[in-house]
DNA sequence: TTCGGAAAAA
DNA sequence: TTTTTCCGAA
């Protein structure tokens, strides 16, 4: 296959795999972007890779629970999010209020099963083989 | 509200 | 190296 081929990168990785250890942050909010359950804290919205939060300090506070670190809060939250913005896994949406946009030309992690990704807007992204998903992560760009 | 420097923490 | 904490500036 080759790297053009493909939008998006997305990628099985194992919690176990090397170079993943602790939960980070975008992939917490993939996470529940990709859950009903989460849609009226945090939900895709606007163009592809577009989404806002909705309830940011119950995004906060589950992301303090993850972590450990209960006073978390939107303040912190947001500044581990700004530092996306070099890395290039983030940008702001300005003008949208807590709107942010993943940069997908970027790359492509995941730490979830290919079967919660259905209702993710990724999934639109142009069909992957199948053999794409291996249990190892990969970094397009 | 959003940004990004600085320093500490993990 | 990523995230947390703190915070002044825009």
């Amino acid at each position: 296959m080759k790297a053009g081929d493909y939008y998006i990168l997305w990628a099985y990785k194992p919690e176990s795999s090397p170079g993943s250890r602790q939960i980070q942050l975008w992939h917490f909010i993939l996470e529940l972007l990709q859950k009903e359950e989460y849609q009226g804290v945090i939900a895709w919205q606007g163009d592809y890779g577009e989404f806002v939060i909705k309830d940011p300090d119950e995004v906060a506070r589950l992301w303090g629970i993850r972590k450990c670190k209960p006073h978390m809060n939107y303040d912190k939250l947001s500044r581990a999010l700004r530092y996306y913005y070099n890395k290039r896994i983030l940008h702001k949406t300005k003008g949208k209020r807590f709107t942010y946009k993943f940069n997908f030309s970027k790359v492509v992690l995941v730490n979830y099963p290919i079967l919660d990704m259905a209702s993710s807007p990724f999934f639109l992204a142009p069909a992957v083989h199948s053999s794409f998903f291996a249990k190892e992560w990969w970094l397009l760009s």
